[in-house]
DNA sequence: CACAAATTTTAGCCATGGCAACAAATTTGA
DNA sequence: TCAAATTTGTTGCCATGGCTAAAATTTGTG
């Protein structure tokens, strides 16, 4: 009766088992590239800011352990974002330095987004740094159009 | 000279190491939990929708195989949020229950958020499953706000 | 230069959440 | 009823990212 053809009925009801599925797929990817995207931002800032990443600025900065970096960075390597050799400081891949930039622009547009909409400067940093990684090319888009219309 | 006393230099310069520390410590947080929530989510959801949550559709809602989600619910019924007898339904704990209410709640704003400033219905469906474990309780205010001014 | 301090690496531990394969229980239906 | 199908549980494997402790290397100072 008052059930509409193939709609999605709101509430309680989640619909297609295959399309959540799929979307709880994609926040599983996310989750995995985010540690590399952390980490290669964060070395591009550091060599940007510093001249160098080393593994204890970035222990420091994460607020982990040095031997967690070296682990994390053994993967990066491994995956050839970040090329590093025995007790010296940290280098980018060209892979991973595009990688910085592409989550950098991303990170300042949310940043920026959430200021935009009245979110307080220290809360829309930490806000940033979670949301940067699940947010589709396409609600980035928006966001980057809605800081354009209201900017000062 | 154009450098403020104190002040954030914006672009490349991360600031104090502790502070950034304490961002990435609270995402580290927030992951941490993500699955529990998704999970008593979900089973509040089935509940409601075919009156009991059983390992398959979980394990289909999810895309996971059953091996993992009975993994997942050992761990939640260890910390008290989950309910469950050998090869019976799945129940959520008083706990757990509330746990689902504030997550929809949560859940929701967030996809209603994006989609008033224009976000596309699955793609806010999508984003939101993963933006949503990252939002704070400031920012959502301010979502809710926004929805409220511009809601019809 | 030599040695202490700082840094980096390694090794070994833990929990989580993936998986496949097999085992057990329950439900179904002929 | 009872065999087959489905569902659930268990075991053992893997990778990731935490940790501490100890070893190795580099750095810097006296």
């Amino acid at each position: 009766m008052s059930k509409k053809p193939a709609e999605t009925q709101k509430s309680a009801i989640p619909d297609d088992p295959e399309l959540q599925a799929q979307r709880f797929g994609r926040v599983r990817e996310a989750h995995q590239t985010e540690t590399a995207e952390d980490y290669v931002e964060l070395i591009a800032d550091l060599i940007e800011a510093q001249g160098e990443a080393r593994v204890v600025d970035l222990s420091s900065r994460f607020g982990v352990s040095h031997a967690t970096v070296n682990k994390v960075i053994a993967r990066l390597n491994r995956e050839g974002l970040v090329s590093n050799r025995k007790y010296r400081s940290l280098f980018l891949t060209d892979e991973g330095r595009e990688l910085a930039v592409r989550c950098k622009e991303r990170h300042l547009i949310v940043f920026n987004f959430l200021r935009s909409i009245g979110v307080p400067e220290e809360i829309a940093e930490i806000d940033a740094e979670g949301v940067e990684h699940h947010v589709s090319e396409e609600t980035l888009k928006i966001f980057q159009a809605y800081i354009s219309k209201h900017k000062k």
